[in-house]
DNA sequence: TAATAAACGTTGATTAGTCAACAAAAGTAG
DNA sequence: CTACTTTTGTTGACTAATCAACGTTTATTA
């Protein structure tokens, strides 16, 4: 019978891990003369990789809410790396990038790799493949 | 030679997994009736564990900034849950759990225990070290 | 068809984190 | 001892996330 012991639980070190990472690629992505963070990297990234869809289902996708991703894309139609379209359906606004949020997406996506790296530096390959694989199963067991 | 894909990498996982897990200790938390928050409960915990500090140390100790720290203890001091003694360097304040922030610990240290094992329920007992010795690994890589 | 329900995006209020700048106190050097 | 530097906590401005509430628009159903 093993102790809980907080400091060892996946909360509280995915959420240090998840903390410094996003510290480490914003000091990337602002040494490169850019004001995007991380987080609206992130969304442009689900919008290339999934194609258009509107934002609820950007909600549910990034497991936020509605109102988080609203303000988070009102950021980014601000820097014209995204558009809202209107289609028949009047509530509902199709999100799509524009050139300059694709050319965005590919730059940022090689500072993200970089910042993965250094960061796996210290595991094997079978190591790191590991833990993406079990890390992968834990966020399909909770989500 | 593997593709980098984004929504595979410890970041974007690790991201993910924290944000959904808080979002269900949060819910967890307030179906007790309280208002305290995961970050601040987390807070209580690094005092209760690591002793008593100044709020610089419990920033280094977070890996956030010292004003992160300030307000979060203002929310704690404001629920009697901790205080603020100075001594002789009086630039500086030890911070230290009042007997309600020792019982709030106690109490939902149960909370977040339930809610880290059905996170690993899907692990055999073997995976779940596994998964906790490379996360473990992969924080002192990077803090 | 009319009334009700659901979906969508939006807003305001609150907690959280970062950054830059600041005053006050303590430490260090000349 | 005085001048400079560092440490500590604090504040303001900003991005981010959540929750509750709201108005429109679409869907359902009685």
């Amino acid at each position: 019978m093993k102790k809980y012991v907080f400091t060892d639980s996946v909360g509280y070190l995915t959420t240090t891990i998840s903390r410094i990472l996003q510290q480490k690629l914003q000091a990337k992505f602002k040494s490169t003369g850019s004001n995007t963070t991380p987080e609206q990297w992130r969304l442009l990234v689900v919008i290339s990789n999934e194609g258009e869809m509107n934002q609820s289902q950007l909600a549910e996708l990034q497991h936020k809410d509605r109102a988080a991703i609203k303000r988070l894309l009102d950021h980014l139609e601000t820097k014209n790396l995204v558009i809202r379209k209107s289609g028949k359906d009047s509530r509902s606004h199709t999100i799509s990038l524009t050139q300059e949020g694709r050319k965005m997406v590919q730059v940022f996506t090689k500072a993200s790799e970089e910042t993965v790296n250094e960061a796996l530096s210290c595991f094997s390959e079978e190591e790191a493949k590991n833990l993406n694989q079990l890390l992968n199963k834990l966020l399909n067991n909770i989500k």
